[in-house]
DNA sequence: TCCTAATACCTTGTTACGCATAGTATTATA
DNA sequence: TATAATACTATGCGTAACAAGGTATTAGGA
């Protein structure tokens, strides 16, 4: 997808996720795949972001010997994504306005 | 509207002005104001980039002694305003999977 | 007459962010 | 034993929105 499309998405996205449980960065990665690419030099900028403004809570537990950093929405976190939902439509309405002529 | 969001609407905006018939900054700027809001340090470096990019070309005529700089769109450009239609697409997907659970 | 708004253009600097690249380290698998 | 997969992080680049500021002319009202 277009770089400037995306902009608008992936923190979103990532709340997204998060809102059916908890997840951590390798497997929001391979989760979102399906639907929208992410590399993880964009995603952990993004989960950084997301858990400097409270939109994300974390906890760190080990995995296999391995530390795993788990990322678990908040309730502003989800109050975000409905934010999001209500600004789309003034996308929607500046969609139509380019599509008018075709 | 969001910042991010707007980032990919901006340029194919513009491009859709002027599908309309040439134009010039202020005047664009007018007549998108109904649709989204776009200040000048915002539009004239879209209009330099969408010239440079051969999507737009431009004639400076005199009105009432002041100089004005007319935009024009290009088959490219009307090629770009395609392009949008057909990537948004995927955003509506995406959007789609971000309201999965609401 | 003077001032303000409107018209019309442009530049600079800041900030945000996607992403390529690279680095570190462990575990599983062929 | 080597490679892929898992898992996280940091650095640097390029793009783009936008606030702020600058220049200049014309129109209209006080």
């Amino acid at each position: 997808m277009d770089v400037q499309l995306k902009r608008g998405l992936l923190d979103v996205c990532v709340l997204s996720v998060l809102k059916d449980g908890e997840s951590y960065g390798y497997k929001i990665i391979a989760d979102l795949s399906e639907h929208i690419v992410i590399s993880e030099s964009t995603l952990y900028p993004i989960l950084k972001r997301l858990e400097q403004g409270k939109f994300v809570t974390t906890r760190t537990a080990e995995h296999n010997g391995r530390l795993r950093k788990y990322y678990m929405i908040t309730q502003k976190g989800k109050q975000k994504i409905e934010e999001f939902l209500q600004d789309i439509d003034e996308f929607f309405k500046v969609y139509d306005f380019i599509r008018r002529q075709n």
